[in-house]
DNA sequence: TAAATAATTTAGACAAGTCTAAATTATTTT
DNA sequence: AAAATAATTTAGACTTGTCTAAATTATTTA
């Protein structure tokens, strides 16, 4: 059907889309997988062929509903996945993402199916981020990234989109995490950094390159 | 280091190598791989200069303890995911084996680690097959092939060597199952079919090619 | 033990996915 | 709007794992 590396390229594809309605250029592909972009225009026209993909030369890809449901089931592994790996099997939540990556690529709907049934149908993976259900729709619930905000006021961090361990180290050092809530204090027009502060009265400064990476909803 | 083929062919080997002290032949291995015997010889070469096997050409391969121990980690996991496929997510002993064949392939130690605590150090995989443990020691505690018995009296089902759905499907419709007792009635020379009988009185016949893929231990 | 048969290996090719270097097309700058 | 720069694609090659057909080596049979 699909193989595990056109299952990556989707997803990448899909990761890249959501928030922009433009079309994801080659290199954005090539940087998110960190291949050449040789290769991606290789996979970009087999999986045009495919329908998964709508490709113009020159002008890169939109994903189609058909490939897009390709990648919400593997996202949709991944979070299970995650889930279990955390509350079944006592990982931390840095060190599930690349295990999550392997298993993901198990192809097996009742394997899925059940697997989401003994985790108790759970909605948010452990980094907060919503797992699309068997149909492939996402409950976003109203995220918005961080660096988008221009309001102050009390926000509720749902979600990253980083997830590298060294990220999610750095975050959990600052006390950050999924469900934490913090007002933001001040935000700064010139490096669009901010400063928020925790309910204990703790303040942080967050930079721009951080706060892309957060995903968070309006607290109140 | 090793990818899911070599492994693949790894475990082949180090199954058609135990019970007999021969070197494995190409034809057999391309047999149980489904295979051409040209495919075999090419990666015999690759596994002999890993020194996963010793190769002499046109006689065959012999695993080398290096071989074996990578056998051995993927049979460990194969037979911990099989566990946890039935134990935790109830699925039936017939459905396990190929979900496993995907799973075993997944890299971690530590997480085979971690699924072997969470499944509570199982010593058996559902089919009665012992699971290897970390150091590569299998406690086969006295099985052997029903074929290769001469000795009339009682036994008892300790693991089966094709799992296959139809010959697990074939067995469970028999009544035999890991854990059944039985005594060997009639074995006839002529086919080398026998007659058993379970407690319950109830009788069949099996014949050589259902006796060679079971493994029973002597009961009582 | 020589001929026939069976098993194995080699040769050459193919598909998937990748790469670098060169050619082509878009975009930006002046 | 022409020149310079940046992005993308094409061309050609490499790796892994596979195949068929032909050549070679082992084994069996007469």
């Amino acid at each position: 059907m699909t193989t595990s590396t056109e299952e990556n390229y989707l997803k990448a594809i899909y990761h890249l889309s959501t928030g922009n309605q433009n079309s994801v250029l080659t290199s954005a592909i090539a940087g998110s997988l960190s291949t050449s972009a040789a290769s991606v225009t290789d996979m970009i026209k087999k999986l045009s062929e495919k329908n998964m993909v709508e490709y113009e030369r020159y002008h890169g890809v939109k994903i189609t509903r058909k490939g897009e449901k390709v990648a919400l089931s593997i996202i949709r592994r991944h979070r299970l996945w995650e889930v279990f790996l955390m509350d079944t099997l006592k990982f931390k939540w840095d060190e599930v993402h690349d295990l999550a990556e392997e298993l993901e690529h198990v192809s097996s709907d009742e394997l899925t199916k059940r697997l989401d049934a003994f985790l108790g149908f759970p909605k948010f993976d452990p980094h907060g981020d919503p797992i699309p259900d068997t149909n492939g729709k996402v409950h976003s619930n109203g995220q918005v990234l961080l660096s988008e905000i221009t309001k102050k006021g009390k926000y509720i961090l749902s979600g990253v989109n980083d997830h590298s361990p060294s990220f999610l180290q750095y975050l959990e050092k600052k006390g950050l995490i999924p469900g934490s809530i913090f007002s933001i204090v001040e935000m700064d027009e010139f490096d669009n950094s901010m400063q928020i502060i925790f309910s204990n009265k703790k303040s942080i400064f967050i930079s721009k390159e951080v706060s892309k990476n957060l995903l968070v909803r309006s607290h109140e």
